[in-house]
RNA sequence: CGCGAGGUAGAGCAGUGGUAGCUCGUCGGGCUCAUAACCCGAAGGUCGCAGGUUCGAGUCCUGCCCUCGCUACCA
């Protein structure tokens, strides 16, 4: 029975192209299950767009000194364009920039409020004078007061761990501007979370508690369990969807506020322009809602964004939201600041015409249940020896044999051997096995099936040998090779979702004309192409990838991250004159390491012994991470001494090891000879 | 620190109480229609560690270790 289905897939956020690590999360999954689902018949809107609000963009175009308008069009032309070329089937791709979206972003936010869902709040918040701005934690620096790194967040202190409030800084700094922020007291909305907990707990971690993935579960019931405390919706920016009410000049839609709406948005423009009505995908309970993200969106796909729609009475919630893990890339975490990434624009030029082996090795390795890692060594292997040698190779011996032995022209089924059974009956096992595991979104398990449907077809050539008894029994060749043809034609029909663009190619070498109701014909044991039907000559599907490609792709993400740490490479900006009395007080000494441990229970800490003079200190330093215990051991350091001591997770700490941090983000001792520091390197 | 997920052959994964499995890689053999492709066979695991429950534990319980993530702006 035919059902509808609303898919979304995570808005891209316009401040940046999109990676290999998106692919594999999200957007492959929700295609093959689009896919999967319009070639049983159902209704599927499968909708996704840019989401191009937030303080992020707005402080990137501050930084490169452009518009955020220049910003999200250049993002989205570039994410749109590549999605397209790599075949992500959505039915509509829109923009939270778009009217269309900032009014039904108002609407629902109206709705809400004319329904005194909201608590209105006024608090003294950070505020940056220079910039006129009011300052997220993240955009505060200052000084940490447990542990003196002087670079610590408003929100955290990345050096010694503790979590921080931005009102306990020493000396706060607005990131801005480097103005000192104020306390100013501001108004706004908050969507009251606290009071939705019981019906997060009734339907989802009861009524979905087998149904949905262990760690999408286990995410939620831990941030229902530690208390759901109310959450601002709005925002003090210059950036993003106007607060629709009179007393909130200046104000905006907070980001994840307006963000999922988007998937609304981009459905009712979808279902304007085909002429249809969009409310039943939104607010028919018969509808299938399904979420594809990653696993860092959970709270806001199971949590913030539910509770919206529940709270405006009229919307469906949905039945699944099958998050994934992420994927690491040659061993190390995709980073867009860092340029540790695969780019998808990159690699569609590099590769042309290979979308399919991309889609393939990123599903075969999906991060379902846990991170993984992409390789370019492990994406050659799949391409050569799953896709080349298992897939391709066994169409092309089909065509091949056909060509050789009955000109190109499916022949006749004779009698049917015990062996042909047996492989025509998996033309239908095998579909019902990957149906199985597409629709509980083990896409991993379903690109195995598929594979093992090309390595029976090779097996049986193997077994029956045709090239062998065409000399003494033709009429039996005659049988094989229609069975083999039969699979070839299931091979078409089961790589639709998976590999669309060789499906494609495939089904057009088959001369296979009519594309209605052919995932009917295969499950339903149909025969699939007909004797006497005229096939194309072959033509190979996949090519085999060389090492030399594959150096170059290495070399290429070595030279970009380069590239990268060079940029960075900032001078830290000047602080104001100090009365050279100020630095008398500082009292600086050379020692010299003579012990170094880990900290138990820590990842950063090291305590160090410092041998100064005839003296020996112990000193905590946040280097673990950067530096073994054992490598430290004779060396020199600068040392501040008269730093009050302190104690850090039950060790005393006295005095402080100068330290600057280098392009790679590593560490380094203050040492100009070293060949780790360059000129400018700020220390602290 | 708290919470969540993961830790099973060289690599990637499946396996929720009953003789440890799949794919790739490795080694050996077969075949020659095929993109030096395909088919068969073998080697390779104290299932993170330590206790416990049970006739029986990868699977249940307890403690610990390691990796990743979340802790409210990275898929």
């Amino acid at each position: 029975m035919s059902k509808r289905y609303t898919i979304t897939a995570a808005l891209p956020y316009t401040n940046g192209p999109i990676h290999i690590g998106h692919l594999a999360g999200v957007y492959i999954p929700a295609d093959i299950y689009s896919r999967y689902l319009r070639s049983q018949g159902h209704d599927v809107a499968f909708i996704c767009g840019s989401d191009e609000h937030g303080v992020a963009i707005s402080l990137k175009a501050k930084k490169e000194g452009k518009t955020p308008q220049e910003i999200i069009d250049h993002y989205d032309a570039l994410i749109r364009s590549s999605f397209e070329a790599f075949g992500i089937s959505f039915d509509n791709y829109s923009r939270t920039s778009r009217a269309i979206h900032h009014k039904t972003a108002q609407e629902i936010f109206q709705v809400l409020h004319e329904k005194g869902v909201f608590e209105e709040k006024t608090t003294a918040q950070l505020y940056d004078p220079e910039a006129k701005q009011f300052l997220a934690d993240r955009f505060v620096i200052g000084t940490c007061p447990i542990c003196q790194n002087q670079e610590a967040y408003g929100d955290q202190c990345e050096s010694c761990g503790s979590s921080l409030n931005a009102t306990e800084l020493i000396n706060p700094q607005s990131t801005l501007s480097g103005a000192k922020p104020e306390y100013k007291e501001t108004k706004h909305w908050y969507l009251p979370l606290d009071r939705y907990s019981e019906f997060i707990t009734k339907w989802i971690l009861e009524g979905h508690k087998n149904d949905w993935k262990p760690n999408v579960y286990g995410q939620v019931k831990s941030w229902v369990d530690s208390g759901l405390q109310p959450r601002a919706v709005t925002r003090d920016l210059d950036w993003g969807i106007p607060v629709p009410l009179i007393d909130a000049t200046g104000k905006v839609l907070y980001v994840w506020f307006d963000a999922p709406i988007g998937y609304i948005s981009s459905t009712k423009e979808w279902a304007e322009k085909i002429g249809k009505d969009w409310k039943p995908y939104w607010c028919d309970s018969e509808t299938q809602l399904i979420h594809f993200i990653g696993k860092d969106n959970i709270v806001f796909h199971c949590i913030i964004f539910p509770v919206m729609l529940h709270a405006t009475g009229q919307y469906i919630l949905p039945e699944n939201v099958p998050a994934n893990e992420f994927l690491n890339l040659e061993g190390q975490k995709i980073s867009t600041s860092k340029n540790w990434a695969v780019w998808l624009h990159e690699y569609l030029e590099a590769f042309p015409q290979q979308q399919d082996v991309l889609r393939y090795v990123l599903i075969a390795n999906a991060p379902e249940t846990k991170d993984n890692d992409f390789t370019w060594e492990e994406f050659q292997a799949r391409n050569n020896n799953e896709l080349v040698a298992i897939f391709g190779n066994f169409v092309n011996r089909v065509f091949v044999l056909t060509h050789k032995y009955f000109e190109g022209r499916v022949p006749d089924l004779k009698t049917l051997y015990p062996e042909d059974n047996l492989t025509l009956a998996s033309l239908q096992t095998i579909p019902i096995q990957y149906s199985e595991s597409v629709e509980k979104f083990r896409f991993r398990e379903a690109s195995q099936h598929l594979i093992q449907l090309a390595r029976v077809g090779n097996k049986y050539l193997a077994d029956t040998e045709p090239w062998k008894l065409i000399k003494t029994d033709p009429d039996r060749v005659s049988t094989i090779l229609n069975t083999a043809l039969q699979l070839t034609t299931a091979l078409s029909i089961l790589s639709t979702h998976i590999l669309p663009f060789t499906s494609e190619k495939l089904q057009k070498m088959l001369r296979l004309n009519s594309k209605i109701d052919l995932w009917n014909s295969l499950i339903s044991g149909k025969e699939l192409l007909s004797p006497n039907h005229q096939i194309e000559m072959a033509s190979l599907l996949f090519e085999k990838i060389d090492d030399a490609q594959m150096d170059f792709q290495r070399e290429k993400l070595k030279n970009t991250e380069k590239g990268a740490a060079s940029i960075s490479l900032s001078i830290a900006p000047e602080k104001p004159n100090i009365d050279p009395k100020v630095f008398n007080e500082l009292q600086l000494k050379v020692g010299q390491i003579i012990a170094a441990e880990k900290v138990p229970k820590t990842k950063k800490l090291m305590k160090l012994s410092l041998e100064v003079g005839q003296e020996v200190h112990s000193v905590v330093s946040g280097i673990a991470e950067d530096y073994e215990p054992e490598l430290l051991i004779g060396k020199k350091v600068t040392w501040l001494s008269n730093l009050a001591s302190r104690t850090l997770k039950g060790v005393e700490s006295k005095g402080m090891i100068l330290l600057g941090e280098n392009e790679e983000g590593k560490l380094v001792f203050v040492s100009p000879e070293d060949s780790n520091t360059h000129t400018g390197l700020d220390i602290n």
